[in-house]
RNA sequence: GGGAGUUUAGCUCAGCUGGUUCAGAGCAUCUGCCUUACAAGCAGAGGGUCACUGGUUCGAACCCAGUAACUCCCA
């Protein structure tokens, strides 16, 4: 079979995938070995696959491959949210183009509709992930709109509703007027404006004078409660205890006294709204001030305003200016920059809005999840997120869980006529509850709230519904699989979601639902910017996989992202991947045309037991990185030990030299069965992040034949074995031997195949016989003389402590030499300086502990050694 | 305004609770090679006042204080 020249991924991908998937590699069900659990942070069915995306599932595709490797009965659980907001603004977009407004549905018929985009659209991403490679375990698949799930989200709402831990109040929230729903504060963006400020007068009552306010919402003085001044500001100590007329409609308002306005900003008059803004509401709260509500749903005036009633809140702004100018009452205007939110989904401005909402409590919730962060049980990777988790926990408000949508879960709360409410899993257990008000009542006069949940609210009971936790607390999956291992997610959402995990996990179950939380960063441009569709700069995965392979981008993602920082990608990273994946098929090429001649004498003794120490060695490391989840860390040690020391070194001590006419080269069996042996395990310990390689390499025939089930996938990873730290070290001085022969050469302008003989003048215990074949192959050496005096006329290098001498056909250039030698040895001066110094100070002596001492001590014997040589050489070079 | 974080080579980052010949890696750059696995390659080389200023210490990239720049979160 000849081999293609370079690796083509495609065809790799569909293929294992499917094989994969048709042999139930990526299943789990209990069984008796230990499980690794991870839950996917579900994507929101309206999206699609992007860089973010691939960062995160790459890392938890990583974790679970590994974990399945060495054992574990590993379960990823994939799924999506049903993400209220984005969803019902795709569905009513849906809705118009076919010309259908949304207020004309039923919610029943609504949902149809919703449930039949989702069925289209939702699961799309899922789709996509499967490109990458992601070994969920499919059959496993949540929706968190899924009947089951949605249960869940109920008896999760009845349970806390029962503790007393939700309520019904009025608060001022983000109203978007536009989809006439509130949103949570993450779903606003600031955004700096250009505005005016108004000044207005307002007239003091029974005098004939006037105060000036400045604000940027004329159309709001409609709405005024009162004015507000600092007490301590001398220049209004004469209004204390006036009241004042609002300009146009003549309402009397108070005077009120606080120290919250501040007394250089504006005019230091504040008015005082408390129906418009969140300040002033708590302002008012706060001196009992009525509330009065001007604005309709839709952000037009209603009929409390008295004029300009039905306008529209930026018209409004405009007619108010003109007539407050025409009553005398404007007195002047001014540019004025501020920040506005505006609603992430539909670029509305946020109107700030008293509403009836639902709340959860949090300081009860919190304080238990704080704690399993602070003890340890959960554990923050890296751990500078656990002050900010902290701070959140500290400084929590409650929680607005209702929305003012359909797509979601219906609040399980029942009104009674008289406007009482009864919250209850069905219906019927509420006209139970609603018995207990009025015996009389039936089912038909109870009224469901029309609100649903945040989503937020059924995705933090996520890792526990996914195995039915909630419904059947004790049944054997979440027994089972219970709190899971590792999640992996962003950090922004480390609050709505993680800790809101936490807090369920203890109010359902008294545990936390993992124990490790990985945060990754955000994936940046590699101008710093955060990659999003609006800037288009951010490369569509798919193609990127097209273009690199999916091994490729998976080890360009890792390569560039350590946990918590953000990542500047750059798709260089993943043409690295792609040439890594290229190498290791190379390296392959060269075994595979190997071909075992018996009658070779085994000569690669040395090599196979370097190469496999080594190989013991990058294995104690990548677990270590692991330990601590610096994924990129591993992943770059894996690709030094097959680059640098599998194929630059090891490969070249023991490949075949040419031999002419031969077309398969011949090698012996002892060396052609350690290289096989070696390569099956660099497999193995790649195939975390290069799935589809290492399973399309595992199935070649130079690996034996493999019974049906034998895969790369399912392999365990090897064990590490004996590591001959002697042997390493010595070969690090051969290494050095051979990278200096080869130096010489350059320096010289001689060619790589110019063979030239070498000599040594060994003054440690190295036995240089035992690496003469070593040296000779890879320094391209004729001879290796051993002496027991320098030679003069000979350039000369120092490895370790040894002296080595080349003797070239041409005059060596004594000034050259001189010079070099001068150096290094002024260099090993000022070593040996800093290092007496040391030596020689009291108190290092009294306080450093001893092995550092012995370490120096080290440290001046060998400078000492090579001090000496330098200088012999110094002189032979004068003589 | 409050909180957190970052600053090490041209770029992206390590540097694991001060002490190896400690200032590192990968990429990029430069030089020489189309050497029968790989030019997506091979062999070499050159890059850094560890943001700045002080302090602690026998010893600081690392600990402390302050300054500056940038980033994120909350208001």
């Amino acid at each position: 079979m000849s081999i293609a020249k370079t690796y083509s991924p495609t065809a790799a991908e569909e293929k294992w995938y499917s094989y994969w998937l048709q042999h139930n590699f990526f299943r789990s069900v209990p069984d008796h070995r230990e499980p690794y659990t991870i839950v996917i942070p579900p994507p929101n069915v309206t999206g699609v696959l992007h860089m973010g995306h691939m960062l995160n599932n790459t890392i938890q595709d990583v974790l679970i491959r590994r974990a399945r490797m060495k054992g574990k009965n590993a379960c990823w659980v994939p799924g999506t949210d049903h993400a209220s907001i984005a969803t019902e603004a795709k569905v009513v977009a849906m809705l118009k183009e076919r010309g259908i407004n949304k207020k004309d549905l039923t919610r029943e018929e609504f949902l149809s509709y919703a449930w039949e985009w989702k069925e289209k659209y939702g699961g799309i991403i899922l789709e996509q992930l499967k490109k990458l490679g992601a070994s969920c375990d499919w059959e496993r698949t949540k929706f968190t709109m899924d009947e089951g799930m949605s249960e869940s989200v109920i008896d999760y709402f009845v349970h806390l509703h029962k503790k007393g831990w939700i309520y019904r109040g009025v608060r001022m929230v983000n109203w978007d007027p536009q989809s006439k729903t509130a949103v949570s504060d993450e779903e606003v963006n600031r955004k700096e404006v250009n505005q005016k400020l108004y000044y207005i007068n307002y007239k003091v009552a029974g005098e004939n004078s006037h105060l000036t306010i400045a604000t940027t919402r004329p159309e709001t003085i409609m709405a005024d409660a009162a004015i507000c001044i600092n007490p301590n500001d001398e220049r209004y100590t004469h209004l204390h205890g006036k009241s004042v007329f609002i300009p146009l409609i003549n309402r009397e308002i108070p005077v009120i006294l606080d120290e919250y306005v501040t007394m250089d900003f504006g005019t230091g008059c504040l008015k005082v709204t408390p129906a418009h803004d969140l300040n002033d509401y708590e302002l008012g709260q706060k001196h009992k001030l009525p509330i009065i509500d001007i604005l309709n749903d839709d952000a037009t005036l209603n009929e409390k305003a008295q004029i300009l009633v039905g306008e529209d809140r930026f018209i409004a702004r405009k007619k108010i200016a003109v007539l407050l100018e025409e009553a005398g009452a404007l007195e002047k205007t001014e540019d004025y920059t501020s920040q506005i939110g505006y609603s992430e989904r539909t670029n509305a401005a946020i109107e700030p809005k008293l509403s009836m909402q639902w709340f959860c409590k949090m300081p009860e919730l919190a304080k238990p999840a704080l704690a399993y962060v602070l003890n340890g049980d959960v554990k923050l990777i890296p751990e500078k997120f656990i002050n900010t988790y902290r701070h959140w926990m500290e400084n929590v408000r409650d929680w607005n869980i209702s929305r003012q949508l359909w797509w979601g879960q219906q609040i399980p709360a029942y009104y009674l006529p008289n406007g009482e409410f009864v919250v209850a899993k069905t219906k019927e257990e509420a006209l139970a509850e609603a018995h207990k008000i009025d015996a009389s009542l039936t089912i038909d006069q109870l009224t469901q709230d029309e609100d649903v949940l945040d989503t937020w609210f059924s995705s933090g009971l996520w890792p526990i519904s996914v195995f039915d936790g909630v419904r059947n607390p004790d049944n054997a999956e979440i027994n089972y699989y219970y709190p899971t291992n590792d999640l992996v997610t962003a950090p922004e959402i480390l609050f709505f979601w993680v800790a809101r995990m936490i807090m369920a996990g203890h109010e359902l179950r008294e545990t936390k639902p993992f124990t490790n939380v990985y945060l990754t960063g955000i994936v940046r441009d590699k101008l710093g910017r955060k990659m999003s569709k609006s800037l288009g700069n951010s490369p569509d995965p798919l193609d990127l996989i097209a273009k690199y392979g999916a091994d490729g981008v998976r080890v360009g993602m890792l390569l560039c992202s350590p946990a918590g920082n953000d990542l500047m990608f750059d798709e260089k990273y993943c043409e690295q991947g792609s040439g890594f994946a290229n190498k290791i098929w190379n390296a392959f090429k060269l075994v595979k045309g190997w071909e075992i001649d018996e009658s070779i004498a085994p000569k690669n003794g040395v090599a196979i037991e370097w190469f496999a120490s080594r190989f013991s060695q990058a294995l104690v490391e990548i677990d270590s990185d692991f330990a601590q989840y610096r994924l990129s860390e591993a992943l770059m040690t894996t690709y030094k030990l097959v680059w640098d020391d599998f194929c630059a070194w090891y490969l070249e001590m023991v490949k075949p030299a040419y031999q002419q006419g031969v077309e398969k080269q011949k090698i012996d069996a002892e060396t052609f069965n350690a290289t096989v042996s070696f390569f099956e395990d660099i497999l193995k310990v790649l195939h975390p992040y290069m799935p589809f390689l290492t399973e399309e390499l595992w199935h070649d025939e130079l690996f034996g034949t493999r019974t049906e089930l034998d895969c790369c996938i399912v392999a365990q990873l090897p064990a590490i074995g004996k590591i001959n730290t002697q042997l390493v070290a010595e070969i690090e001085i051969v290494q050095q031997v051979v990278t200096q022969i080869r130096n010489t050469r350059n320096s010289n302008q001689l060619s790589p195949k110019e063979a030239l003989p070498l000599a040594v003048k060994a003054n440690s215990t190295i036995d240089y016989n035992l690496y003469e074949p070593i040296i000779k192959q890879l320094g391209n050496v004729t001879e290796l003389t051993k002496v027991n005096d320098a030679i003069t006329g000979a350039n000369s290098f120092i490895a370790g402590t040894d002296e080595f001498f080349v003797s070239l056909n041409i005059e060596i250039d004594v000034i050259a030499e001189r010079e070099r030698l001068e150096k290094e040895r002024d260099y090993l001066i000022g070593f040996l300086k800093s290092v007496n110094a040391k030596l020689g100070n009291e108190r290092f002596m009294a306080n450093a502990k001893p092995e550092i001492i012995e370490n120096e001590l080290k440290k001046k014997a060998d400078a000492e050694a090579r001090l000496k040589i330098v200088e012999d050489n110094l002189r032979g070079l004068a003589g």
